[in-house]
DNA sequence: GATGAAGTTGACCGAAGCGGTTAACAGAGG
DNA sequence: CCTCTGTTAACCGCTTCGGTCAACTTCATC
């Protein structure tokens, strides 16, 4: 790629990244045309190219940008360091929905293009995921104390269901379109807070 | 469209529609060729130009079957008739598995038809929803006894914490591609398993 | 086995869209 | 005035699109 970009000024930068993220979110890598994301950035088609060679490489630096800024706000956001799990979540939701605010399709553009199966790009794809799987759930878990939750509770039960119903309200934000982020963080607060009162043990011994 | 498509044996007929399903639901209207679906379904592109007179002509008949069938198979089920909350959902639950193991891609159809922008289709796709729109969560809330719930749960946000929790863990098999229903099942089990201990109240009054 | 209706298709059409290139334009600095 | 940098409209060759059509196959009926 051109070099020059990075002398863009930030929000022309963004402004590409965010078409980029769109249009390849929307459809599969073949169909997803050059010219759209131009126009979606507001440069035009020419200038796409000037900036990055081919739509590979553009799509692949989109990958790959997508990856670091990721792992980058989530490190950042303290959730890795927390001990308590609902104040880890809470760090880590907060940085998600920073991300969202910011590049608002990129939770889709992620998902869409781990699972694309086009054999100009899949190869890449799948060869720089190594670097950043996440294995912090599994570590997470081990280190939960169960005098902490209410009696007989399946942890890992409760962790997977508490994964899936973020997913799950997150998902119905991205189907409706453009999302309102306000409104999803209160709804992942409401959700920490219920899931709070019906899994944390409230008296424990001797408190 | 031309009726003797009812004529044709049942397999070739639902493998247009399933055709139909899986390309629709992986493009955009606009992004989605007669060709590739006429393919996918195993007859030539002019075999389908004869039973649907266009594009958009096969794609409504499509958006029309799909919430036929669905309200159908959640009828049928039984659902809506059962008095116990966890019954209505299991019945619900093996309604939609019944559904998506005869048609792997309606889910996804339908949720990207529903939010379908091409002005082609959008008006008549938004035109003919007002009979299928879904009430009955609203009604199945108001019955619930809160005796047979833990005490003081929030039973609304219990309700919305199980549905987000089911569409998080459809959403993550549908997202890898090729589903097995069979394993989908057991972890919709899994879940109504471990809603059950978490939110039913054991020993109630008497009993 | 001739006939005709019904089912099915390969080949085709004009139009549009694709990835990518190029020649030219606009403007700032010297 | 010139030159360098950023930017684009217009273009190229090629593919793909929705849709058509003439021809081929299949098969029941006479």
């Amino acid at each position: 790629m051109n070099p020059k970009y990075y002398s863009l000024p930030k929000e022309k930068q963004e402004a590409i990244l965010n078409a980029g993220f769109h249009v390849f979110s929307q459809n599969t890598y073949k169909k997803s045309p050059m010219s759209e994301i131009a126009n979606a950035a507001g440069i035009s088609k020419a200038l796409l190219f000037h900036y990055f060679h081919n739509k590979k490489e553009l799509y692949l630096f989109l990958w790959d940008t997508c990856c670091r800024i990721t792992v980058e706000e989530m490190t950042r956001s303290g959730a890795y360091e927390q001990k308590d799990l609902f104040g880890s979540m809470d760090y880590g939701m907060q940085a998600k929905l920073r991300l969202m605010r910011q590049y608002p399709d990129i939770g889709v553009f992620a998902v869409r293009a781990f699972y694309e199966k086009d054999p100009e790009v899949s190869a890449d794809i799948q060869k720089s995921m190594g670097q950043y799987l996440n294995t912090h759930a599994a570590k997470k878990l081990q280190n939960l104390d169960p005098e902490d939750f209410i009696p007989g509770i399946d942890l890992q039960m409760m962790y997977r269901e508490m994964y899936w119903a973020s997913e799950g309200c997150l998902w119905e934000y991205i189907q409706r379109g453009s999302m309102n982020v306000d409104e999803m963080e209160k709804d992942f607060r409401k959700l920490l807070e219920f899931w709070k009162t019906i899994y944390l043990r409230k008296n424990r011994d001797g408190i």
